[in-house]
DNA sequence: CCAGACGTTGTT
DNA sequence: GTCTGG
DNA sequence: CCAGACGTTGTT
DNA sequence: GTCTGG
């Protein structure tokens, strides 16, 4: 799963690797928690171009009544995203990417969970397959939220985990984030197994497991 | 028909 | 909104 | 994902 | 144990 990630990439970097305009400046973050903002890459609501918008992280269904179902929808099964009632519509219309520089995992002993830090092998940036959706409240309070797409975890992961986010390929971007394009099946072929020999995973200090620690010291090495 | 769920993870 | 269970 | 709360009564 | 908040 993907419950944690890191963006620090200098805006101008983001807005390079994921062909935006002008974007907002971004403070650097190490530690993004679910129930936060998240910078997500979307098709532009006026049509063509992309945008960057803040998507609370945990999806709340058009069509819930009681919001609090967002708290738990933080990830969607690619294997399943497409029959899902909840993610259903959202796959179909509203996809976007997360921009990352690298997330986490724990891994599971029987003593204690470990967190690892998991990024490019070149630390370069990497965009996760995302949904997002827009509910609106009885007394007409807006929120906008996302998920992001779980997978199998690949070689470099399964140590850790057994699943992991689904990392898009920069040549399907287009593809990911293009409403109009065809059917639900035609997009599960973008959701393949990411190469393992570009990623390194290695386990991190305790200080990511609190969500209001937010600094370097998060991916430091152990 | 209406009522109630709609999810993932991990754990048992 | 749409599906499942009763 | 993890951390932290989880309650009522009455008083300020 | 389970829910909420970050």
């Amino acid at each position: 799963m993907c419950g944690r990630f890191t963006l620090f990439e200098p805006d101008k970097m983001l807005a390079k690797s994921f062909d935006l305009g002008e974007i907002p400046r971004l403070a650097p973050r190490y530690n993004v928690a679910p129930g936060q903002p998240v910078a997500a890459v979307r098709a532009s609501s006026s049509g063509g171009a992309r945008e960057l918008a803040f998507l609370r992280w945990g999806l709340i269904p058009s069509w819930a009544k009681d919001p609090s179902i967002g708290g738990r929808l933080i990830n969607a099964r690619a294997e399943t995203v497409g029959e899902k009632p909840v993610f259903r519509n959202a796959f179909r219309r509203r996809r976007c990417i997360v921009p990352a520089s690298g997330f986490y995992e724990w891994q599971r002993t029987e003593r204690r969970k470990q967190p690892y830090y998991i990024r490019m092998r070149d630390g370069r940036m990497f965009g996760i397959a995302g949904l997002w959706d827009r509910w609106e409240g009885e007394d007409g309070s807006v929120a906008e939220t996302c998920a992001v797409l779980t997978t199998a975890a690949n070689a470099a992961l399964a140590p850790v985990h057994d699943r992991m986010p689904v990392i898009l390929d920069p040549g399907v971007y287009d593809r990911w984030l293009d409403i109009a394009a065809g059917a639900p099946g035609s997009l599960q072929p973008l959701l393949v197994l990411f190469p393992p020999d570009e990623m390194v995973a290695f386990p991190v200090g305790f200080g990511v497991n609190d969500p209001s620690v937010d600094d370097e010291g998060c991916i430091a090495p152990l």
